[in-house]
DNA sequence: TGGCGGCCTGAAAGCCACCTGAAGAACGTC
DNA sequence: GACGTTCTTCAGGTGGCTTTCAGGCCGCCA
């Protein structure tokens, strides 16, 4: 886990190092917004700690344009001012923790843990097979890093494919499975949802197998 | 102040029991993972001890269940090893403490009080997600700087949704955790909510995933 | 090569999940 | 007890999703 501590004081960002270090993380430090905009960019960097009180340009500044290029990444911010109101402001803008100077290392530590447990990635269980990425919690699908919407038939039935990759599985297995049906053979709706699956999905990823059923492309991607 | 130990010797459970109690705390005390994760859960319990040399259950188990079922209740936790990697795991994983067998009371004491102090209030009383500021505290939301009140349930509805940014509740889920009902069935009450939600915090706030459920819109603030 | 059966896919109809305004019930406050 | 607020239920409406259907394609086999 790399963290980022965009920080002037010299004495500050020593300790703060120090106190980080040996919780384990790595430590990387900018001493200007300028610096602390371009590292905070590079996907490495798992958090920030942003101080407001930059030379240069306003830590507001730094923290509004890292939100419009990289929003998901954490960031804790570092101030002298301590109203509500400034509080609130900063939460606005972007900020997903807050601490008045000065501070505790332990307390730094106690935040930066909560936010890279709870900001970082809480998703529920993700499956991925043959380039393609299911989220059961946040339900989205994607592929090669595209996003692709898709509705609640369509999610189930990949959800089943993915679990099992490379395996084939019989259109009655299917509409057993995802539609919960245990009759009925007169039915074409798993071939026409295989079909729209694969429009979504892109070419290849789903296989026919005569005969026998569809299994999800489990090659190497 | 109620503290839950979760240990399964039960010569540390009275000797912790002894000191915690010495020092005005009410004590809870669960012998296994599985009695433990049920009490934990409960909004009784303000601090966690729990060691993670259980049996049944894996203690780091317990550890991440608790979590993604109570994210701000401050865990202690309890261990035979001091590897620093097995610190940095803990840590990761959600404790907030660590403590290495055997160790003093008056040890114990100092994590609690450092852990009821800050994790206590500080933590949780403000959350951030998708744009939308809950101030657990005042009772109040904000978008975009404009606060607005919400009742009970709206609140609560709320809090469930940015505690999990990006998560997908299903009706049912979203009843069981901000109505209580374990099961009806038959009513439209989340919907509803939703809908004032909606009307509250101006549009694209909180999405509707067809078939699945709601979810906050992530991304963007 | 022709025929058959399994598979593909565009389009259309019906359904159902969801939305929302409104009204009654429950709650707290004065 | 009267009032305002909040909670819940109800019912009508809407749009997206699901399913069916029909026609065409393609692989397999005689």
């Amino acid at each position: 886990m790399a963290i980022l501590v965009v920080e002037d004081e010299e004495g500050i960002v020593s300790f703060v190092r120090r106190g980080l270090e040996t919780a384990g993380y790595q430590v990387l430090a900018a001493g200007d917004g300028i610096d602390g905009l371009t590292m905070a960019l590079s996907p490495d960097v798992d958090l920030v700690v942003l101080d407001l009180g930059l030379p240069g340009i306003p830590g507001e500044e730094v923290l509004r344009r890292l939100r419009q290029r990289r929003p998901s990444v954490p960031v804790i911010v570092l101030t002298a001012k301590d109203a509500v109101s400034d509080r609130v402001a900063n939460l606005d803008a972007g900020a997903d923790d807050y601490m008045v100077k000065p501070f505790s290392v332990s307390e730094l530590l106690a935040r930066v843990r909560a936010r890279l447990r709870t900001g970082g990635q809480e998703r529920g269980d993700v499956l991925a097979a043959g380039g393609v990425v299911l989220d059961l919690g946040a339900r989205t699908a994607s592929v090669e890093g595209r996003t692709v919407n898709l509705s609640a038939r369509e999610f189930g039935l990949l959800e089943v494919l993915i679990r099992h990759p490379a395996q084939v599985f019989s259109q009655p297995q299917l509409l057993d499975r995802v539609w919960g049906y245990n009759f009925d053979g007169a039915s074409n709706v798993v071939e026409v949802y295989v079909s729209q699956l694969r429009r979504k999905l892109g070419p290849g990823r789903i296989e026919t197998v005569r005969g026998a059923g569809y299994r999800l492309a489990g090659g190497a991607r």
